[in-house]
RNA sequence: GGGCCCGUAGCUCAAUGGUUAGAGCCGGCCGCUCAUAACGGUCUGGUUACAGGUUCGAGUCCUGUCGGGCCUACCA
């Protein structure tokens, strides 16, 4: 038994998440811990909101709401919809919440102390009207350049050139349009980057495990050298800057980048989980305090890669305390809307609570993990969900499940039969099983979670192909022993499958477990040398066959939706 | 602009430089009748984006072109 910390990049605050979000970092985080857990392996499995930041502050504003206000009803909301995908956390908490605040500042001065932070004052744009200063990329203006109007204050999207945007001529606030702007002085905390360059190179050239998009976004930054980089901004809204516990003068109204703070709350949400009666979060982080022997594995989308493998590691290496570092990484790229972005405005693909109001989480968590975006963007399109559920859940696992029920419960008096002894197909049967469970235990040990999913659709395909020949039904007209044997292996083709499909569809899996009366302490994670799992429920057991599982998915529903959420033509 | 990734069957995707490029879905045919018009079997389907090159051998390596994506540190 191992002891696994499972960490899912953190959804921002800005509003409900879509399901490109989800099936990119929280979703297989979570297939993966239930996986873990299953084996019998200790999992800890953490996730929080990401709560601060200029757009927290904008889209408060925007709801007419003070910042902590809104963030405590989108927490809730996104809660709620990752409860609704049954997201097994062992905690969900809030970078806003105060071991966070302790963790940031602590980091913050043991950083500085180890000579990684400086304090640099430098020009940044100032908004009167808006009374705060503008990020980069909130400054609008014409492009020194080219003379594109809508140059940002990064970079100009017309030229291509990067831009400081002191730089723009005719700045305006990209958030009220005001034009009523100037550079003001102001004071900034740096973390040295460039002196951690080497430890950070030589950690990643040890992690060769990672995948090959993590260590080449990873190697980037460091062929190009990394950056003193500001770790403060001028907001309200955020943790405050602290020197020997006091407010760090001059820094009154600043608080750290929500970047900086944003990975810290990894351990906060830990600690948060520790308060909240947990256990002991110090032996999940500290190597010094038991964390030695935790593999550490985290899940994140492209675009989190350099912050995961760079940023993070220099503030924990920086610290020069022993923390638990990544160990194992997985990287995902997008799922689109039609080959295009998801979009709110637009109106363009759908949401995490959107989809619940249409099918229970079991419909998505298939499709997204079945098509999971692991070697380049993947395209969600309403068709391809529709097949993709009514064959393999509704035609090939759940019509499994109930032609085998129903068969038991009218020709065998809902029972467990006993009688006869397996031959040839259930020997055929159960060695195609034992091959496949090891492929599909790898996959998931690998985190390969399309070839999971495909290899355990494959293990319900042998399922039917075995009925079709056992043929139980006319087995029965003959030889009512060797229907027996057909209509229990079949039963315990069931407890398997289901077994096997937890940490995909665990509700349907618990549907099926309670009907074939599987205890609760029987449903771990098989191994395939043991055969035993074929004679495992008990003779003469009472079983229940379940509703239908997955209804299917109609062509008048794939109309709908698509006209509420803009399908292919839109 | 620079860097990285991708382009394979109608669709979604596989294939340590090594037999005839595979699988699922879709479509055709056959079988079965326990089951959600479900299941099983079988067949059709390819100039591996394009043009060169290296190699005994290239989807895979190299160069270029076209198309798409991502990153580029102040969106997070």
């Amino acid at each position: 038994m191992a002891r696994y910390l499972i960490t899912s990049a953190l959804p921002y605050i800005n509003g409900i998440k879509h399901l490109g979000n989800l099936a990119g970092s929280m979703l297989p985080a979570d297939v993966h811990a239930r996986f873990r857990r299953l084996q019998g392996h200790e999992v800890l499995f953490i996730c929080a909101t990401d709560e601060h930041g200029t757009p927290a502050e904008l889209a408060a504003a925007e709801a007419g709401q003070d910042v902590a206000t809104y963030c405590a009803q989108q927490y809730k909301i996104q809660r709620d919809a990752c409860e609704g995908f049954r997201l097994s956390f062992d905690h969900f908490g809030r970078s806003s919440n105060p071991p966070n605040h302790r963790l940031t500042q602590h980091f913050c001065e043991v950083l500085e102390k180890n000579g990684l932070i400086e304090e640099r004052v430098s020009k940044q744009i100032y908004s009167i009207d808006d009374k705060r200063f503008l990020p980069d990329r909130y400054v609008e203006g014409t492009c020194p350049v080219c003379g594109f109007e809508r140059a940002r204050g990064d970079q100009c999207d017309n030229c291509g050139t990067l831009l400081d945007p002191i730089e723009l001529k005719h700045p305006r606030s990209k958030i009220s349009g005001s034009t009523n702007v100037e550079p003001r002085d102001t004071a900034h905390l740096f973390l040295l980057q460039p002196k951690m360059q080497e430890r950070i190179r030589a950690w990643v050239d040890k992690a060769t495990d990672w995948p090959q998009l993590a260590r080449s976004i990873a190697y980037k930054w460091l062929d190009e050298g990394l950056i003193d980089r500001s770790i403060t901004r001028d907001l309200a809204w955020g943790i405050k800057v602290t020197q020997n516990g006091q407010i760090r003068p001059g820094f009154e109204n600043k608080v750290f980048y929500v970047w900086f703070d944003a990975p810290i709350e990894y351990i906060g949400s830990t600690v948060e989980w520790s308060e909240a009666g947990g256990g002991d979060w110090e032996r999940w982080w500290r190597t010094d305090k038991g964390a030695d022997d935790v593999t550490y594995v985290q899940f994140m989308g492209k675009d989190n890669v350099a912050f995961h493998t760079v940023s993070f590691p220099v503030t924990i290496m920086g610290s020069g305390e022993p923390w638990k570092l990544v160990d194992r990484l997985k990287a995902f790229n997008w799922v689109t809307w039609y080959g295009g972005k998801f979009s709110t405005s637009e109106k363009r693909g759908i949401f995490m609570d959107q989809a619940l109001e249409l099918l229970p989480s079991d419909y998505w968590r298939w499709y997204l993990m079945a098509n999971a975006p692991e070697s380049s963007d993947a395209a969600f399109t309403l068709e391809q969900f529709q097949q993709t559920i009514n064959a393999d859940l509704a035609n090939v696992f759940g019509n499994f499940v109930n032609r085998i029920t129903r068969f038991a419960a009218s020709k065998f008096d809902s029972e467990v039969p006993d009688g006869g002894a397996p031959g040839a197909n259930e020997a055929k049967l159960a060695d195609e099983f034992a091959e496949r469970l090891k492929a599909l235990t790898q996959f998931h040990e690998q985190m390969e979670f399309r070839k999971a999913a495909a290899e355990l659709r494959a293990i319900w395909v042998a399922g039917n192909e075995y009925l079709q020949v056992a043929a139980p039904w006319t087995a029965l007209k003959t030889d009512r022993d060797a229907a027996a044997v057909g209509v229990r292996t079949g039963l315990n083709a069931c407890a398997l499958f289901a077994i096997l499909a937890q940490p995909f569809i665990p509700d349907a899996a618990k549907t099926v477990l309670d009907a074939i009366g599987v205890p609760e302490n029987n449903r771990m994670w098989p191994n395939p040398d043991d055969r035993g799992v074929w004679d495992a429920l008990p003779r003469g057991l009472k079983i229940t066959p379940p509703d239908v599982l997955f209804k299917k998915i109609e062509e008048t529903d794939i109309a709908a939706w698509s006209e509420r959420f803009g399908g292919a033509g839109g």
